[in-house]
DNA sequence: TGTGGCGCAATTGTATGCAATCAACTATAC
DNA sequence: GTATAGTTGATTGCATACAATTGCGCCACA
């Protein structure tokens, strides 16, 4: 395998620094992505950006408007719910596998996971969001499943963008404890309690976001995309 | 509304048509789709044809692999028992937000497919597969989420891809009947036994379908994709 | 005859240019 | 003063041109 190899290639790469400046909430739902300065700014053409945006567009995270444009996607509330409510059927099957292909490396997976959780919990809040919707990912890779792996991660994507869009601030902090309950049951094996705690943890996520109701405010165009945009230019991951 | 608002845009089209193409089996799984040659058929550049194929990429219907073109997807066994594994869990949501919605004016909508399921019944094959389908956007549909809707829909097509793959001629027919059961259970309101008729329904669809093994010949490129790009050229829907 | 390297043809990857569309602004008429 | 039409600037839609990569076939050589 060459070295090249693994620069998989630079769609991929500004698809990733723009969903990860979407998560890490740099760009906000509604901010304006236009293909030209979105160009300039990670050193490349408009076609691999409009590649990109037509990527994340079919995600769900962009919404792609006919000779308007691109926006970060600002779902509805009713959207928001649907959303959670559908990763909620889907965890079930994730639980269920996880524990049919439970072994002491994967549990230990998982704790180490839990590990990173509990030292950034006072760290920045980007880092624990970005650390919680990771949890949910290692275990659907853990199930072994790459079309439920493809799902749950589209779907979490979308679950983070909207909670960035109504959860207030520190929202997060209680979901490592849920986790950690979660962790416990898996490695019991009981899959009717782990079913019933993921399913509580994601209604008690949606909770303690979805019920305020803020509108948002203008649409700014935003510089903090810096860094991002630079790690692609300098060929990083 | 202009007459060109609903020529909804080229990229659309080719996708769609590319998509049905797909799903009538007349583009079978392992065929290789160069983007010229295609470009060519549907009268545009190559630069849509790339759009096209990497939504469909991103659908699952093709796969794309770097530098050396895209091919219609050839989903493993395992896959296909994930991707119906994966439907079923998410029609259980449908059949609760459809009984929930429940009104006479959607009955009849389901009633009235039903009907044309069963004019199709001795039809072509590829347009009772087509149909049958429908059926589950359709229900999607009147679940009144798009979220789902979007769900339903991508996986339905990919459970649609896996069945021409692995399914042998004919084995649709009986599907009609477990139609007609789960409206009947709609209709009555009893989402218990109108979970269990479509988990049955799922079920019994992927086994009819998954057990014979073949392994798929080579892959000839065919020109029977020429109606389908006609459609295109010519400005169809 | 088998194997390794070299070059060519085919295909994809990316950039750029021009046309089409949309939004905002201005000027003019009422 | 308001409303409407014309115009301009910015942005996307699409095609084309060029660069990079891959795979295959050919030839040299053992």
């Amino acid at each position: 395998m060459k070295a090249s190899d693994k620069v998989k290639h630079r769609t991929d790469m500004i698809s990733s620094a723009l969903r990860s400046a979407i998560l890490e909430r740099v760009l906000m739902p509604g901010m304006k992505l236009p293909e030209d300065s979105l160009g300039e700014r990670f050193g490349v053409s408009r076609t691999l950006i409009r590649q990109s945006l037509e990527r994340l567009a079919a995600e769900g995270l962009i919404e792609l408007r006919r000779n308007k444009g691109a926006m970060v996607a600002k779902p509805s509330l009713e959207e928001a719910r649907d959303l959670f409510e559908l990763r909620t059927q889907i965890e079930d099957l994730v639980i269920s596998r996880v524990i049919k292909n439970m072994t002491p490396d994967i549990l230990a997976e998982l704790e180490a996971h839990l590990a990173k959780e509990v030292e950034a919990e006072h760290a920045s809040e980007p880092k624990s969001i970005r650390l919680a919707t990771e949890f949910h990912i290692l275990l659907a890779k853990l199930a072994g499943s790459p079309v439920l792996l493809r799902y749950v991660e589209e779907i979490g994507y979308r679950c983070g963008l909207t909670l960035s869009l109504y959860a207030r601030p520190h929202s997060t902090d209680c979901g490592i404890q849920e986790h950690r309950q979660i962790i416990e049951a898996l490695a019991k094996g009981d899959e009717d309690v782990a079913r019933q705690l993921m399913r509580h943890h994601l209604t008690a996520v949606a909770d303690r976001a979805l019920f305020t109701t803020e509108e948002g405010g203008p649409l700014l165009y935003l510089d903090a995309l810096e860094p991002y945009a630079k790690k692609v230019r300098d060929g990083g991951a």
